[in-house]
DNA sequence: ATGAAAGCGCTAACAT
DNA sequence: ATGTTAGCGCTTTCAT
């Protein structure tokens, strides 16, 4: 291959307009100390020569990177990939974050991470020293690895915690989980449902508790019982048809569902088929993420949709903000999540014990 | 934010082992001349240290930058995106060539580019003078796009053009578009079907043109007319309707269709539902692409699977054997497309003029 | 087989 | 407000 240099580098700038690399370099940055002609004329080189500054350069010099890491489930991820049903994760966090990055001049980098290895520390310390980002986005479950949150604090990059509570460290983004199964068990108390089940998801995942809680919250505030209708899951398909088999088994079963998210939920509606009940006649089913596949399942499910990209975005720009001294949030930042109604629920039927 | 260092350099590990940078570097880069006792000893303490290379230093020092970029199509990537239909386009290209990149110490960087702009060589340009990418990965409709390879060649980057069967510069690597076709339009032929409609992709794809190719071929095999069968799309819903309302009104309307993507394929399975029509009773269809929500329609559709992860993961190869000044494939390369049969297509009707 | 020196493109620190 | 100097971490080129 040929030895490739930059073709326009500061100096041509520099030398273009008769001036020193330092006040390039200023009007680059878009620091003072530059009289505003000055400055333009420089602008109008750079535009002219087509001049971009060379990231690798940048942080050579001590400055920053302009690269954001974010950082996933490694197994998780590739699994989801591979089975092509349509989890669009990545994607929306490419959407947002990516997006976002753009427009400050920055790149997303997606990496990938083993959880439950004990050398995540060397993997995230390599991925560090190899690009040396100016940033971090922790997804689930990462946000709440306690080595990864050791680690990232002691290297002192700002990171964001997308789906944590957490105040430790790092920059907490909740979707609102408590809130938004607070709000899908509301939705069901209101329309007669007295006996809503819950499917939760996996225990690793803190955001899984949170949403019981919010369950738990709304049947309460309803005057609702709980007693049986929490089954543990941990999102995949095959819990999901256990814990809804488990539901239906009961002696009163639930008229309602809610699957802490779409594989489970997709599960429930294959156990309701099987069992010979009709959705949303004689089950109502919610879920939660909205993945792609709800609008094409029959039938359609009402769902919680996360936020995913407006997630991603605010993380970026906090991140952004942080790497500028900007002030920061000091609690945890909330991106609200909404119910999406489709064609799973329906008014609870009046039963004779109403 | 605090000035961050590299915590360990080449420089650590040399004095650690007590040789120069330049033999640390040899090791690391895998050069002769360094005697394998002390090869060992080094490789020991780079280990023992974590000593990770920052790739910035490596590309300032004008070796490799170990990133690729894999550049899509800005508006309908992110319309893909935002419109949540399942698309995994960009999560197959990530799953692929991501992961390939990964095994040879690459990162894979998506980045967003208009194909209609007249400032696209400006974006590429500067895309490349940021980040100085060892190899770039084009998508349809860039693959073909006559200002970005021009503008590639004479950077001497090595490309890789997805899509493509186009021999004047990059590696084209084809899905084999017209075969598949041609499979598709066989496999329906061979079940009886005289009467195959097709709905063409957008013309500003070469591949919807190799497809229609395929098409024709494989029906002039089988001795039957294509006059009035063929319809123009664009890979819109909206287009596909049109196209299979055409279809469906002909005077002697097909007992099949080959959809040129999904979407379009969508549709017809709509405007049939709407014709009253039953798919595959009346109607066989057979679409293209098999994104994820294929298996969640009604019925699921038989479908030709794109292998874009298998095509992503063998244009890094390409990339990075090119990059190394490897012997290279003097013509297309091609990832051989499968049928996924599921249950969009039945035997044709005995009719009365067969 | 190994080492020393020079420099990549840029910015921080320090002049002026 | 502007310029000069030094150096980031690494690989090249050129010694030895």
């Amino acid at each position: 291959m040929a030895r490739r240099r930059q073709a326009v580098t500061i100096r041509h700038v520099a030398a273009d307009v008769g001036v020193s690399l330092q006040t390039v370099s200023r009007v680059i940055n878009n620091e003072p100390n530059v009289r505003p002609e000055l400055k333009e004329r420089v602008q109008e080189a750079i535009t002219r020569l087509g001049y971009v500054p060379s990231i690798a350069a940048q942080r050579m010099s001590g400055s920053r990177s302009y690269l954001i890491l974010a950082l996933n489930d490694r197994a998780r991820t590739i699994a989801d990939w591979r089975a092509r049903q349509g989890t669009d994760w990545v994607d929306q966090m490419l959407l947002g974050g990516m997006l976002k990055c753009a427009e400050h001049g920055y790149r997303m980098i997606v990496e990938l991470v083993d959880t439950h290895s004990d050398h995540v520390e060397r993997e995230l310390l390599g991925a560090i020293a190899a690009l040396q980002p100016d940033g971090i986005i922790l997804t689930p479950p990462h946000s709440d690895n306690p080595h990864i949150v050791r680690c990232l604090t002691e290297q002192q990059i700002p990171f964001a915690r997308i789906g944590s509570n957490a105040q430790d460290a790092g920059m907490p983004i909740s979707m609102d989980d408590e809130g938004s199964a607070a709000m899908a068990t509301r939705y069901l108390a209101g329309r007669g449902h007295r006996r809503i089940g819950f499917i939760a998801g996996a225990p690793e995942y803190n955001l899984s508790g949170w949403r019981i809680d919010g369950w738990k919250t709304a049947m309460a505030e309803a005057g609702l019982a709980t007693d049986d209708l929490l089954q543990a899951g941990d999102f995949t398909f095959a819990s999901g048809e256990r814990a809804a088999r488990a539901l239906l088994a009961l002696p009163s079963p639930p008229s309602a569902i809610i699957a802490s998210n779409d594989q489970m939920a997709l599960a429930t509606l294959e156990v309701a088929r099987k069992a010979g009940l009709s959705v949303p006649r004689d089950l109502s089913v919610i879920s939660f993420d909205n993945t792609p596949m709800m609008q094409f399942t029959q039938p359609q499910l009402t769902a919680i949709d996360q936020p995913i990209a407006a997630t991603a975005s605010m993380a970026v720009e906090l991140i952004i903000a942080a790497q500028k001294g900007e002030a920061l949030p000091d609690r945890v930042t909330v991106i609200p999540a909404t119910l999406v109604e489709r064609n799973s629920v329906v008014d609870a039927k009046q039963t004779v014990s109403a």
